[in-house]
DNA sequence: TCAAAAGTGTTTTATATACACCCATGT
DNA sequence: ACATGGGTGTATATAAAACACTTTTGA
């Protein structure tokens, strides 16, 4: 018998912490409602049992879709979480997930294992199962270490934007205020937004000038040495 | 019987990525020679099964002071990786840890599950078994980018170092050059080290000060908002 | 006395911050 | 006409970068 049969294996999940913006920049964050023992009815991260052949990536995704119809998004892994009680019935480690989703475009229709999936505001989060208080508070920190190093933040908006949705963004996530001006002159002297020549649509005041992130343009000066920073 | 016990499980590991910085500040990963199949024979990192009773850093830990007696170092999980043919054998996620030590001060004693361990300058490494390779990238730019923004480096050095010392640290990590003056203008100004008022000794030239690092201080600046960068 | 590294300030340049008003649009 | 957010420039302060010589010590 091989090496590898010589101990009992931990049981091995992924989890997913999805966030979101609101229309009213209040940062979000997607949770089920849990139909299964352990944890029944109570509220937690999208997730489930990594199977035998599949990527610890495409088990997220796979489970992100199943739970939450969520699909192409941004997914990053975050971290593993791995203490012996986490689960009451076994031991169970999980890799855990964050994605980053344009709210106003998402649809959510909950499925198979999940009864229900809905958004929470951040500041304001029920109870939830096992450790994934903790799983949260982690992938809230690293959002907020992350959105000022890396342009990630796009992730969180539509693909075509306005300035203020942008800083609106970055003060949401990073929970600070933040100068007009200044950031205006910042986020454009890097030259990777592409002003598009088109204005937002229905709004009851001036309407504002429309740009996309020029993913491309961001990869080639990052591999030249050029580092994002807000 | 429980929902845990539908799927077949992977098998869950954890390997660790040992830095060290040599008298000549070379830096260096610890690699061991394994004498189990497969890739018998065959250098790899520092690792092994976790046990279904032993939390993932309690893991890392074992097995590092099991394959290289060393104890008492910085570990911090790296990533996870669980690609479907990472091991011939079987379906294999492990749970990558890097280590940071003072090379000078920790003593080797390969053991049990390794036939050798040895350390081997990063620019000048043998063949990995299974995706070591891959691992050993992700740990080195880990340590690159969290050496600018947390004073990690620390770990690196003997508890009291001079500030050449330090900037080599910086250098070599970095792979840049770095003004002294400046250097020792911005590490200074932290007010971080504690002038020891003790100097070097048995070296052929000028004696320097020596410092060490005031990690309370620290903890308590962090917590405060301060950022700690290089 | 020579080699080797320690130690030390000032000037220039670039970046970050502070700050207030007019403009365009829909109601 | 008014309410709402869009859009713009300059002056000041702070931080980063460039730069070279003297000092100490052991061999």
């Amino acid at each position: 018998m091989p090496h590898t049969y010589e101990f009992p294996r931990p049981a091995l999940t992924v989890d997913c912490v999805v966030f979101g913006l609101d229309e009213q920049n209040l940062l979000k964050v997607m949770l089920i409602k849990r139909n299964l023992t352990p944890f029944r009815d109570e509220w937690a991260l999208p997730g489930g049992f990594v199977r035998i052949s599949e990527s610890l990536e495409s088990a997220a995704m796979r489970e992100l879709h199943e739970e939450t119809g969520i699909e192409k998004v941004f997914l990053e892994q975050l971290y593993t979480f791995g203490d012996l009680n986490r689960d009451p019935r076994d031991r169970v480690v999980t890799v855990a997930y964050y994605a980053l989703v344009n709210l106003a475009e998402q649809k959510i229709r909950p499925q198979t294992d999940a009864s229900a999936a809905a958004w929470f505001p951040i500041s304001d989060l029920p109870p939830l199962a096992f450790d994934h208080d903790r799983i949260l508070a982690t992938a809230i920190a690293r959002l907020k270490g992350k959105v000022r190093y890396e342009p990630i933040g796009f992730e969180l908006l539509p693909k075509k934007f306005t300035l203020s949705q942008l800083q609106k963004l970055y003060e949401t996530v990073l929970n600070t205020k933040l100068d007009k001006r200044n950031f205006r002159k910042k986020i454009l002297s890097m030259d990777l937004l592409i002003d598009l020549n088109e204005m937002q649509k229905d709004v009851a005041h001036r309407a504002a000038k429309l740009y996309r992130f020029d993913e491309q343009k961001y990869r080639k000066l990052k591999q030249r040495g050029f580092n994002f920073e807000i």
